[in-house]
RNA sequence: GCGCCGAUAGUGUAGUGGUUAUCACUAGGCGUUGCCAACGCCUAAACCCGGGUUCGAGUCCCGGUCGGCGCACCA
């Protein structure tokens, strides 16, 4: 349409002036990284963030959980944040540049600088050259930069925690619950749709990257070889562009297919990957992203964390920042649970039972408690342990115990051969991981609902909202406001809010204006009550994009509202099309 | 963090050291108005923060904050 010259500005503009998004504590000059959501842009990302839900947690059945936004170390040390998190940091003095201090020691040949100390480090790098400017670097100083916020929990406490960078840990460290909760039995998955913390060094374009951030995230528990999706056959046939690490390596364009051709060629690693590949379209054009400005684009090997099997992001086009990774989608196998059953001593297993039990032979020795020990006393336990996985012969058994080869002699323990049935193993489940980031969901909806058009002459600036995420539903104006119009007016919105429906009243300026106000606020719908309404009891809707009107009883107002704004119906099938 | 540029009513702006800071739109009130930003009258509303130079600073200088861009960073 009419191009403009920058949307973002435009964008940005209109979010301020209207209400949608703003920056926080303006008052005391803002903190770069912070936004507040004004109250139309709380009630767009809260509708954004139900259509998620009824994607997750209605549709595929995982609940949703809530946990804290800060956790104690431990989490953070097994998730590998508090080290990977956190990198060892220096500055040039000669040309400013910020290096990474292990990086430039590595450099000069100098080995285990993740192990030295700060003070160490830097002792050991000042010989080194700058990897900028190639000047030897002298005297620095090297400290560590961590992207968690840090805090400490209880008063004069020591006890360190962090505000957490992603939503997802919660999940983990709840698994042993959830899969009770589910019954233990897989698949199974629970999401959260919450706020994370990132110190980031330079948060900048607008509300791409921010400081505090709202996440949803599914962690989807299901067993490692059976990679299979129950209900894969909702979206085999589904079809979208696909930018493979492949074809960005040899400088290609993204091939369109279906996620089964994409699954049988090993382009998506499996169909869980690919389910929620396409689930995912599927939700970014239904809360408004054209799909024309949507692609999928997988993790190059070098730029996958080294757990992931396979990551893929969405994409969204923006017409100020390019492509934007807005959703990523991850097999992270089973790093996360073993690591933090390895951390916190909680076996993060699924007891799968086989269809058949498994026969085995099993060779029991069975010592003779009381008498060994008596004799080794303390050193019994250790002895027990090793007779266990000796090899006895018909006159005893050599166990080594501290180095010391001890003689058990054969009456003292029991060989039983035996058959046991295994009736199953314990497996660590493997984790599907698709993760949204909801602000910047929230802008590609605006930008994309950004518009602007001629209407006699005159500019209109309209947000093309889907009536799904449109925070203000449906606005209710009187013609004039006197005889009468405005008492029936007033009580059509009521109605419509006793029905759920956000209806604004407004009677205030000419009708054209109250029009245009509600366009650039992208409410989809408005009723009009003019004098007809008094001899007819109907009134006019008109719509948004078409401004096109129709006429229509008040009293299937509130079903038809309803209906156009959850998607049910669309304007152009109401009947009796006129223009006004 | 570094470098460059910027910051004046809600928004966009004028203002090259000197009265009471310009204009438009927006917003609120009253009147008017029979469907797409009409009109009249009235009202409200701003020099980012701190320091300096000066008789006098929105204007000049320094520092900070925020924003944009380029670097760097982005497990």
């Amino acid at each position: 349409m009419i191009l403009m010259s920058d949307v973002f500005e435009n964008v940005m503009d209109l979010a301020k002036r209207r209400g949608f998004i703003w920056q926080t504590s303006e008052c005391y000059g803002a903190v770069a990284g912070f936004i507040d959501y004004g109250p139309l842009g709380a009630m767009m990302k809260r509708r954004i963030e139900d259509i998620w839900r009824n994607f997750y947690v209605i549709e595929e059945g995982y609940y949703e959980i809530e946990c804290p936004t800060i956790a104690q170390e431990a989490v953070f040390i097994a998730s590998g944040h508090v080290k990977g998190f956190s990198d060892k940091m220096c500055q040039c003095p000669h040309c400013k540049e910020y290096l990474r201090a292990d990086h430039v020691a590595d450099g000069g040949g100098i080995s285990g600088a993740s192990t030295m100390t700060n003070e160490a480090l830097a002792a050991a790098i000042a010989a080194c050259k700058c990897p900028a400017c190639e000047e030897v670097l002298g005297t620095v100083e090297v400290y560590n930069f961590n992207l968690m916020f840090a805090t400490t929990i209880g008063p004069g406490s020591q006890r360190i925690g962090y505000l957490r960078p992603e939503t997802a840990q919660g999940m983990f460290v709840d698994f042993a619950r959830l899969l009770r909760f589910y019954r233990d039995t897989l698949p199974f998955g629970a999401v959260q749709i919450g706020k994370s913390y990132r110190n980031e060094i330079s948060p900048r374009q607008g509300m791409i990257r921010l400081r505090e951030f709202t996440q949803a995230e599914a962690e989807i528990f299901v067993h490692p070889d059976k990679k299979t999706h129950p209900k894969f056959a909702r979206y085999a046939d589904y079809t979208m562009p696909l930018l493979t690490y492949v074809h960005q390596q040899n400088g290609e364009e993204a091939v369109t297919m279906s996620m089964r051709v994409a699954v049988d060629k090993g382009v998506i690693a499996n169909e869980y990957v690919a389910y929620y590949v396409a689930l995912t379209h599927d939700l970014l054009v239904t809360i408004g992203v054209k799909p024309d400005r949507l692609r999928f684009r997988q993790h190059l090997p070098d730029e996958r964390a080294h757990y992931a099997t396979d990551c893929w992001d969405a994409e969204v086009f923006s017409q100020r920042f390019g492509w934007v990774e807005t959703v990523g989608i991850a097999d992270r196998t089973d790093y996360d649970l073993n690591a933090h059953a390895k951390q916190s001593g909680t076996p993060m297993t699924v007891f799968i039972q086989y269809t058949e039990p498994r026969k085995e032979n099993r060779r029991r020795i069975i010592p003779n408690m009381s008498v060994l020990g008596k004799q080794y006393r303390q050193k019994a336990k250790a002895v027990f342990a090793a007779l266990e996985h000796a090899t006895p012969t018909a006159d005893g058994a050599d166990v080594v115990v501290d180095g010391e080869t001890i003689h058990i002699p054969a009456n003292l323990f029991e060989v039983r051969d035996e058959v046991v049935d295994i009736r199953g193993e314990e497996i660590v489940p493997h984790v599907i991981e698709p993760s949204y980031g909801i602000d910047r969901m929230c802008y590609a909806v605006l930008e994309q609902a950004y518009d602007e058009d001629t209407v006699d002459g005159e500019k209109r600036t309209v947000l093309r909202f889907s009536p799904r995420v449109a925070p203000v539903q449906v606005a209710v104006f009187p013609l004039m406001t006197r005889d009468g119009l405005d008492t029936i007016a007033d009580e059509i919105t009521h109605t419509l809010k006793r029905k759920g429906i956000l209806a604004e009243y407004d009677d205030s300026g000419a009708i054209g204006r109250r029009y245009r106000r509600q366009d650039e606020i992208g409410t989809p719908f408005a009723i009009t009550v003019d004098y007809e309404t008094k001899e007819t009891r109907t009134v006019t809707v008109r719509d948004r994009d078409s401004m096109k009107q129709v006429r229509i009883g008040i009293d299937t107002l509130p079903q038809t509202i309803s209906a156009l704004v959850n998607g049910d119906m669309k304007f152009t099938s109401l009947p009796a099309h006129q223009n006004l």
